[in-house]
DNA sequence: CCTATCTTAGAATAATCGTTCCAAGATGGA
DNA sequence: TCCATCTTGGAACGATTATTCTAAGATAGG
C-alpha cells in the first residue's frame, strides 16, 4: 500500500479558512497559504485542487461548521423573540470581540468580492441565506407577536439586519450601538 | 508653458471608479484601468498616483457623487416617513435593475474586502457611514412616529438595513423580497 | 527487506503584477 | 518659429502570481 497523507485535510482547511475570512481570496497569495499552513505546494495541490477550488472548500467549510450550527440552535430555540434576541446579541459579541473580532462574516464578505460572480460560489451563498432565513422564519413562528404582522417579510427584515451588522462590524461599528438598532427592530414585534 | 493633459481627469476617474465598484481593487488590475480609460500608464501615475491611491480617490469621487446627493436629498425631504420609503425604493431599484444592477454599493463593497484594512480607506467609509446615519436621523425626526420610540436606534437600523440590501443585491436577492422587508422595518414606526 | 505507490519538498515555469523610465510629441508664451 | 516644459506611448523592470514538475522520502503489503 501507498503512503499516506502526513496531514490532516480538515484541520489545514480551517487553517485556509481562516486566512480567507479575514483577508478574502483576491488579496491572499497561495504562498501565505504555504506558510501558515505548513504544506508543501504538491500536498495542497494534490489534496484540495487549484486557489479557487480550494477557497470554494474553504467556503463550504465555513457555511457548515460555522454558521449551521448557529442557525439550528437558533432554529431550535422555542422561547420565542428572546431566542432572536439571544442570536443577535451572540453574533454582535462574535462579530466585535475574541478571536475573530472585525473579521466580518466569511459569507458576507464573499456578497461584496469579485467571488460572487463565481456560479459554485452563488450558491453557497444562496444556501446560507435560505438557511438562516428559515431558521429566522422558525424562531419568529413560535414567538407571541403584534397581531397582522407579515412574517416573511420580517423574516427577510431580521435577516439583512444580520448583514448589516457583519458588515459594519468588519470597519470596527460600535457593539452597542449595533445592539441598540436590533432592539429597534424587535421592540415593535411585540405584541 | 508647458504641455497640456490630453484628457478629463474626472471623466477618467469616474471610469476608474466604475471598474473598481463592479469588480473590486483586488482582483482589477492596472493594466485593465489602462485598456478601460485609454490612458497610458504614464499619464494614469502622473495623475492620480499609484494604484492605491487610485483607488482611494475613486472612492471619494463615489461617496461625493453618487452617495451625497442621495443622502442630501433625503435629509432635505421634509415628507416624514414617505422620504424613507422613497429612499429605499430609489435604493433597491438602482441596485437591481439598470446600468449598475448587482453592482451592489462601492462602499459597503469596501467594507467588506482587504482594503478596508487601509486607514485613508476605513475614514471614508466612516464618513459615508455617519453621512447616512445623519441623513437618516433628519428624515426621521420629520416623521410622525410611534410614541416611545428611539430615534438614534431606529436611524441605526435603517442604515444597517441599507447595507444589508447593498449586500444582497450583489448576489441577485428578490427586489420585492427587499421592497418587503423595508416595509417590515417601516410599518411598525407608524403611530 | 523489497518494491509498488503514494506524498513530499522545493526548484522551475510562464504569466501577470505594480511601477519606472526614456524618447518622442504636444503645447503656448516669447 | 523657437524652445522650455509638460504629457504621452510603450518598452522595460523586478517582484509576485498560480501552477507544474521532478526527484527524494515515506509507507505498508508481500
Amino acid at each position: 500500500m501507498p503512503d499516506v497523507k502526513h496531514f490532516d485535510p480538515d484541520a489545514v482547511l480551517e487553517q485556509v479558512e481562516q486566512l480567507f475570512w479575514q483577508r478574502g481570496t483576491a488579496s491572499t497569495g497561495v504562498s501565505e497559504v504555504v506558510a501558515v499552513t505548513g504544506l508543501s505546494r504538491s500536498s495542497l495541490y494534490a489534496t484540495f485542487g487549484g486557489k479557487r477550488e480550494l477557497y470554494v472548500k474553504a467556503l463550504r467549510r465555513y457555511v457548515e461548521q460555522r454558521s449551521r450550527p448557529v442557525f439550528d440552535r437558533l432554529a431550535a430555540d422555542d422561547r420565542g423573540l428572546p431566542a432572536i434576541v439571544d442570536f443577535f446579541d451572540r453574533l454582535i459579541q462574535a462579530r466585535c470581540t475574541g478571536e475573530h473580532a472585525r473579521w466580518g462574516c466569511m459569507v458576507s464578505n464573499a456578497h461584496a468580492g469579485s467571488e460572487s460572480g463565481d456560479p459554485e460560489v452563488r450558491r453557497v451563498l444562496d444556501l446560507h441565506q435560505e438557511r438562516l432565513l428559515t431558521a429566522m422564519h422558525a424562531a419568529l413562528s413560535k414567538a407571541r407577536l403584534r397581531p397582522g404582522l407579515d412574517l416573511d417579510a420580517t423574516a427577510d427584515l431580521l435577516t439583512l439586519l444580520a448583514y448589516g451588522v457583519n458588515l459594519r462590524s468588519r470597519a470596527g461599528a460600535d457593539p452597542s450601538h449595533l445592539r441598540a438598532a436590533v432592539a429597534a427592530a424587535l421592540d415593535p414585534l411585540r405584541p
